[in-house]
DNA sequence: CATAATCCGTAGCCATTGCTACATTTGGTG
DNA sequence: CACCAAATGTAGCAATGGCTACGGATTATG
């Protein structure tokens, strides 16, 4: 008989490359926030906020060079390039807003900033828009 | 001066486990729906749902079977084990949960459904309930 | 019951993200 | 300047999740 299985309402096939973007959120948002409070961004301060060896943040890094979202040079910090600043800001933007949201919900401070970090990566902009409608 | 990076609300390390985790739920919440639904679960099944080749629900499947989650002999159709269905229910409640939240929140039936499918797997407890508490 | 179609397993490749161990560079300090 | 500590890079391994290609098992069908 063979009912059809639909498939997922996003084929969410390419999980590893929408992993990799994820990664790519976190780091761009990441050096920019260390920018801003401590002047610059080194891979051993990403290796802390991420709880990864610095072998972890050194192979990312070169990978988002490659991407041209960061750039460095061995030895040195950690820069946005104008493409890696654009998309820190926007997903910064967006973590605040879902942060914001969830304290609004409801919910703890505390909660709110863990599950916010886990959250942002998925909401498209339709689910941005109705949080900020519901924050007004 | 060395200003302290603090690290991140949840140290997120093992975001290698995590995405495992997560995959083991999709797994269990699929094969739980298509028992539900055509009254066997096959690899080609998840294969389609998840828009990947029947390999990687091969070895995702082995896996699932030595954390006790699923059990399938070779050419056979794939269930749950106790363990798996009361992942299942759980997944699949929380899952729901969102949904109608995301709905109730105006978003759109098809975006609530894709972003769902993403957030669900970062929804603590806390925010859960302040999401039930939003529904009533 | 034989044969074809379908399903599934295995081999073996790649990318990503973890790690430890070791090498190298930088920067500060005597 | 020489040397040490800290920071970073490199080599190489593992786990996870993608894939294609190929072969074996099951099922359906004439």
């Amino acid at each position: 008989m063979k009912d059809k299985i639909k498939a997922r309402s996003v084929p969410f096939s390419q999980t590893r490359s929408r992993h990799a973007s994820e990664t790519a959120e976190d780091y761009v948002e990441a050096v920019m926030e260390m920018i801003e409070e401590k002047g610059e961004c080194r891979v051993l301060d990403l290796a802390r906020y991420f709880n990864v060896s610095h072998v972890t943040v050194s192979r990312i890094v070169k990978r988002l060079q490659d991407e041209k979202l960061l750039y460095s040079k061995p030895y040195r910090p950690v820069a946005l390039t104008a493409k890696g600043f654009k998309l820190a800001k926007q997903v910064k933007e967006r973590h605040e807003i879902v942060l914001a949201f969830l304290i609004e919900l409801g919910v703890d401070k505390a909660n709110a900033q863990i599950d916010s970090e886990g959250i942002e990566h998925h909401v498209g902009s339709k689910t941005l828009a109705a949080m900020k409608r519901f924050l007004k």
